[in-house]
DNA sequence: AGAAATTAGTTGGATATAAAACTAATCTGC
DNA sequence: GCAGATTAGTTTTATATCCAACTAATTTCT
């Protein structure tokens, strides 16, 4: 018998090769959702990675690219994480020349975020490596699907973000 | 003007209330997955938070409980982890008393993972909590339109995983 | 105007995760 | 049967993330 190599196609298997029970797993859109989010993020970043930047930081930089003056409370929200974990991330596209931090003259607790030359270069590249990795998902999902499909997402993140 | 509070069903705004540019992000399928899958994922903390267990480890208990015996390789390719993300998570849940990790006689190397009846008890709780957020999202999303989209989400597991 | 509440951002503590290097056991090919 | 390759699990190192507590600035209330 043809003892076939693991492709990333072949279900998991338990230790002696028979598939795995998922249980009502299985069809469960909270664990169908989360592996397959964990599926594209690596796909992602792979692609990502070859640019030397890691996939949090591309809607990061998208967001302060369209929204010039954003505050980093603002930001975090539209991103959809904690204000805390912005922090380093900030800290270090700062010290990479990406984006600017300046102070406002109405607010002085707030920062006004905005991209740098070069910050503004990079998002180009990760933005054209996005739109590869968002053909991909537009074949595997299907053009027609897709629409539907991302509506059905947005009304998941409207109605428990 | 009346000044609303910021409800969770508002759009995201910058600092001056208008409400921010997501530019191409806003029908990417990566970014909403990504937006659409941490959101589900709080819900779910919100709930199983109350019994005292975060939502990483009902994958983990629900894939053993499932499938007693399984490695913990194989247990990790299941659940779409690195499986040396594995070894805290089961350290802990073994000195808690709810997996068992029984050496082999046939491979030395490999553990075979059981629940313990405490280990049961847990699961069947986080499973009535699980079934609970599931009847959230089909709400949500639709009886209908559920079918497809987890559909769609195998798709993409399958394609990409 | 002054006290109290709120807000922007940072810090510290905790968990989750991946990747690479490692150890020990098993398997493969000759 | 043995050397080399592979595999199971752990350790180490590095990010990413949340939450709660904190500091400083601003707004609100009276």
């Amino acid at each position: 018998m043809v003892r076939r190599k693991n492709r990333r196609t072949d279900s998991p298997t338990n230790g002696r090769g028979e598939a795995v029970d998922y249980g009502p797993l299985a069809d469960w859109v909270g664990f169908n959702l989360r592996m397959a989010q964990a599926a594209a993020f690596q796909a992602f970043s792979r692609l990502a990675n070859e640019i030397g930047t890691r996939p949090g930081r591309f809607a990061t930089l998208m967001l302060i690219g369209r929204n010039p003056g954003i505050s980093q409370t603002a930001l975090s929200r539209a991103n959809g994480r904690d204000k805390s974990s912005l922090t380093p991330v900030l800290n270090d596209l700062e010290r990479r020349g990406l984006v600017r931090r300046a102070r406002t003259r109405a607010d002085q607790r707030a920062y006004r975020l905005s991209l740098t030359p070069a910050g503004r270069r990079l998002l180009a590249e990760l933005t054209s490596c996005a739109r590869t990795h968002e053909r991909t998902l537009d074949r595997i999902i299907g053009t027609k699907g897709q629409k539907d499909f991302v509506r059905v997402l947005k009304r998941i993140i409207a109605e428990l973000g």
